[in-house]
DNA sequence: ACAAAATATGGAGACAGTTTCCGTTTGTCA
DNA sequence: TGACAAACGGAAACTGTCTCCATATTTTGT
């Protein structure tokens, strides 16, 4: 499916640099620097980074794909160990846990989760996925409700990314992984 | 608190066609054309755009008070009307079916709650104090857990407010607040 | 009713960030 | 090593935001 085209070499290389400069950046709180910025400060031309990186999103998705991949498989092992609930609470903690250390990540995620259009939401979609797959897991275990799916548990960590970097928002934000873990719990009768 | 200061008649005038052409366009999903655009369909100028309002958020919020200020008043009438619990369920839950079909004022309130920058976030902290005394009220009776607050339900319609307008979001809307209906529940023991 | 003072107007233009374009350079392959 | 394709850089065009101030309207005092 991802057509994997062979990239020249010096392409290869100012497409590093501009990655390894822009993650150096973001991990310092340099969100929202020009985006030009971005070319003159790895030392290529601007014509290169939009080459590149067509879009601000673009660029950010690249930087945090690795990051945001390490914290699904994350998931993933979780649910290969533990029963579906607790995995899913695990999941939900320690990732509301990373986020709240690594602002650049959440505001990616943020941005990725709303944008509905297109190509580069696909990092949206994997975590998605594993949240899909630990619900299900839950449902067939019967710990975890029928009636949800994916997609709301999307919408809240959607509000957390956001809320993500202001201050005094840790305690909210584990607030919400509290009432999205409780209220995910099948019901008793 | 409020200083009211008497305006000038053409300045009403003005601030009054402003708010009637933003509400219009914003009703029939014009978010984002040129700010400047606003002043010229109202046939002002761009100086008294700003003057009146000086930034799009602003502006949003001015259109979209009257109606929050509403929704809120519903919310403290369900309040002394149900037991607390019944009454958030209820206010929620007509909260997003207002949305799913206001989206001007989904993106609005998505924008004043992801604003920390005070001044024009007010409208979306009369919409966090019904809830906090919502919650209140459920503590007291028993009926709603005493670890969370208010903040951590505003993350979550943050994360609904910003997914409305998606398609097909509606049922995932409902499921985030049949999530945090059930994970406000005081859990048994 | 009128003039002075106070208030508000409009829109040209400065500005900042974004994006395109194309002449030049660099790498690849035979 | 030469020819061709791929990629580069950065100046210039563009786009939306916001400021400024000479001009116009309203209010106030007499």
């Amino acid at each position: 499916m991802t057509t994997e085209k062979p990239l020249r070499a010096d392409a290869r290389r100012n497409r590093d640099a501009l990655l390894a400069k822009a993650r150096e950046l973001f991990a310092s709180g340099c969100f929202d620097l020009r985006f030009d910025d971005f070319a003159r400060l790895a030392g290529v031309g601007t014509g290169t980074l939009y080459r590149h990186f067509p879009t601000r999103a673009a660029l950010a998705e690249a930087v945090y794909r690795e990051e945001l991949t390490a914290m699904c498989a994350r998931g993933r092992e979780l649910q290969a160990t533990l029963p579906a609930l607790e995995a899913l609470a695990a999941f939900l903690r320690g990732f509301v846990n990373h986020l709240d250390t690594h602002e650049g990540l959440a505001q990616t995620l943020a941005t990725l989760m709303a944008a509905r259009t297109d190509t580069l939401a696909d990092g949206g979609r994997e975590l998605e996925s594993v949240i899909a797959d630990l619900l299900t897991g839950g449902i067939v275990e019967g710990t975890i409700r029928d009636d949800v799916s994916a997609g709301a548990v999307m919408m809240i960590l959607q509000g957390i990314c956001t809320a993500c970097g202001q201050p005094g928002s840790r305690a909210d934000m584990d607030g919400a992984v509290t009432i999205a873990i409780d209220g995910l719990r099948r019901r008793a009768a």
